[in-house]
DNA sequence: CCTTAGCTGATAATGACTATCACAAAATAC
DNA sequence: GTATTTTGTGATAGTCATTATCAGCTAAGG
């Protein structure tokens, strides 16, 4: 709870800082992302937990708090197989995105918060003059319970 | 030309090993991916080419062609960051997706064929039991002549 | 021929997202 | 204080990529 109640105040200022106010909407919504660090939530699946805490706000809103979390950096938007927008929360500043593993048979994302990048960043910007900013890697592949269920299938 | 002839060789082949008919359509379609081999292309700007080489194609089928080739592995489908759905030849079969440079500024694809992540790879593998199948990594940042561009207009 | 399965094109439907607009709340001006 | 502008909200209509539907076409085999 003391790690919660920090980024949220963090996540507060930034707001504020950036000149946008403090709607009970906006906290809500925040309020949400924080208690579902882990997952990549959809806008709908968002909306719902929302609603859920408070009857009445409108979907339109929690897109719009969405877009300006992801203007401050607050949260990134990624997209998945499916094509739909999922939002990851960049608590601790993460100076890059971490990386993914998306299991191609249960759907599960599991998170890899160690960057590895580093090295492969500096060929890539030595060799093509490209200068990285931040990116995007998602492994695609079995998870440790689909794995280990062929396994005893096939076995 | 020889090159080009001799993938397209095999993409029937392999259409018509899995039981899919050679018909007018999808030679066009499978025409236009190769000649268009180092783009990024949507649905809509298959459909169009496709459509200049012979009026009365349908969106409805460039759409299903470009499903079964992905199933059969012949072209994979890829999403940056606007949401929309891309298609990526992949001749000379590689064994893993190859990554790309996405402009920030003019909104470029370059790619990068080398692989570079097998030891990532090896230790994602070892240090979350996940069976590595295929991975997707873009860079964001700016290319060659953006970041030119910016230093000339900074100085 | 006749039949069947595969394929196509037009078009309707879906669903994620965006724009609009009237109204509310807050900040600022007077 | 009250007036006025700015910011934010919720409902809802619109957009646009993609998918489903369905009647008609085509090729293959008897
Ligand atoms: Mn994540
Ligand atoms: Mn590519
Ligand atoms: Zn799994
Ligand atoms: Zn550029």
């Amino acid at each position: 709870m003391k790690k919660l109640d920090s980024s949220f105040k963090i996540i507060k200022q930034k707001l504020h800082e950036a000149g946008f106010k403090l709607t009970p909407q906006r906290e809500l919504t925040v309020e949400v992302l924080l208690e579902k660090e882990k997952d990549h939530l959809s806008a709908e699946e968002i909306y719902l937990l929302v609603k859920s805490k408070n009857t009445g706000i409108g979907l339109a809103t929690v897109y719009r708090t969405l877009e300006i979390l992801t203007e401050l950096q607050i949260i990134n938007k990624l997209t998945f197989q499916d094509g739909i927008a999922r939002y990851d929360l960049n608590m601790n500043s993460e100076k890059h995105q971490h990386h993914h593993l998306l299991c191609l048979k249960c759907g599960n994302i599991e998170e890899v918060k160690q960057d590895m990048l580093f090295e492969i960043e500096k060929e890539i910007e030595r060799d093509y003059q490209f200068v990285v900013r931040d990116h995007r890697l998602t492994f695609h592949g079995l998870c440790r319970n689909c794995s280990n269920r062929q396994e005893t299938e096939e076995g």
